[in-house]
DNA sequence: GAGTTTGAAACT
DNA sequence: CAGTTTCAAACTC
């Protein structure tokens, strides 16, 4: 039925947009070009978008609207509501989804170091350094596959699972590790492995760095919102930045980023997240945990081939934007930002 | 590329 | 809260 309608109710209260995305409009309606993700080929610049058709872009179903970004033009939706056009849908429909679900848009992921939310327990058992908020409800998959959310994070299961005959790579629902990423690095590990694995094992040294830098800042904070979806490579190629660069639009930074800065932040105690987000130059830094990180580091990737994939989430959630060539890392874009009850 | 499978999200 | 339906991605052919 009509989600539209249903969100415009509170439409007034999207006064408050922040600013979405910049944008202009970009019906990408075609339904030509459709590129489904970024599969083997493409994986420059159009690592992936949805492919909606009957959500309108405006339910979790949508990976853009999942994770909190308009859709651009690399999508292949049909009618499409995500766009900033419709911002007041768009946020009139998310705080709907939250109110039903608070963490609905709140990473997926959660990198649980050593601050987990509420698995805390198993954290200790679990190899994976991050966890799935919810746990999956595999039943064919064995977790093996990207239909399992934990696994396409790139965690392991917990015991908040319900799978079933669970054999996740990343850790086991209960708690047995399959020990070997290695396992996980023939496959696709080629892709996530980036995020994962290399994380894990290799880059533990420069992870600590980064992570100094950001978890610092965000303890307990997904980093999942350090997507660096921007699609740079226009700077030589001239491609015109249609709006949809979400990034670093100035404004906006490809999340509905409603930077409310006193909100009481559910996962994030801290409210002081500016917005400093810290860009990365791209000019310096193409990718950080890209894997070619910085050869000056050494620690560089093992993977052979300097292929970069863009994992959709590979280690912060889903994240429609990928690592296309530079990120940009904004940590302080509250995960679930948009729309936080103002009461 | 079309068709199938899968499990999250949405709905009842 | 549990069962069912809807949905779009992941996967297979």
């Amino acid at each position: 039925m009509d989600v539209a309608e249903n969100g415009v109710q509170l439409a007034h209260d999207a006064s408050q947009e922040p600013a979405f995305l910049a944008n202009e409009e970009f019906n990408q309606n075609s339904p030509k070009k459709k590129r489904r993700r970024f599969e083997h080929a493409g994986e420059t610049e159009s690592c992936k978008r949805c492919n909606c058709k009957k959500s309108k872009c405006l339910k979790l179903y949508c990976e853009c609207f999942a994770a909190g970004v308009y859709c651009i033009e690399p999508c292949s939706c049909q009618e499409c509501f995500n766009k900033p056009i419709h911002e007041d849908t768009v946020l009139a429909t998310r705080k709907q989804i939250e109110s039903r679900n608070p963490l609905a848009f709140a990473p997926k992921v959660i990198r649980s170091s050593d601050s987990v939310p509420e698995l805390g327990e198993e954290s200790s058992k679990t190899p994976a350094s991050a966890r799935h908020k919810r746990g999956c409800n595999c039943k064919k998959s064995s977790c093996l596959k990207k239909y399992c959310e934990c696994y396409q994070g790139g965690v392991g299961c917990s015991i908040s699972c319900r799978c079933e005959g669970c054999k996740n790579a990343y850790g086991r629902k209960d708690g047995s590790f399959i020990g070997t990423e290695a396992e996980l690095d023939e496959e696709e590990a080629e892709a996530c492995e980036k995020s994962v694995a290399e994380k894990h094992q290799q880059k533990i040294e420069i992870q600590k760095n980064e992570e100094q830098r950001l978890d610092s800042a965000l303890p307990t904070t997904p980093l999942r919102l350090s997507r660096q979806m921007v699609s740079l490579p226009f700077s030589s190629k001239n491609k015109p930045p249609r709006s949809s660069v979400f990034s670093i639009g100035g404004s906006s930074s490809g999340l509905y980023t409603s930077q409310k800065l006193g909100k009481p932040n559910i996962l994030q105690p801290e409210s002081k997240f500016e917005r400093h987000s810290q860009i990365v130059p791209e000019d310096e830094m193409p990718e950080i945990l890209q894997g070619d990180g910085s050869p000056s580091t050494g620690v560089k990737t093992a993977s052979p081939n300097s292929k970069r994939v863009c994992p959709p989430n590979s280690d912060f959630g889903p994240s429609p934007g990928r690592r296309t060539g530079r990120k940009l890392i904004l940590q302080s874009i509250p995960s679930f930002p948009s729309l936080t009850p103002q009461h």
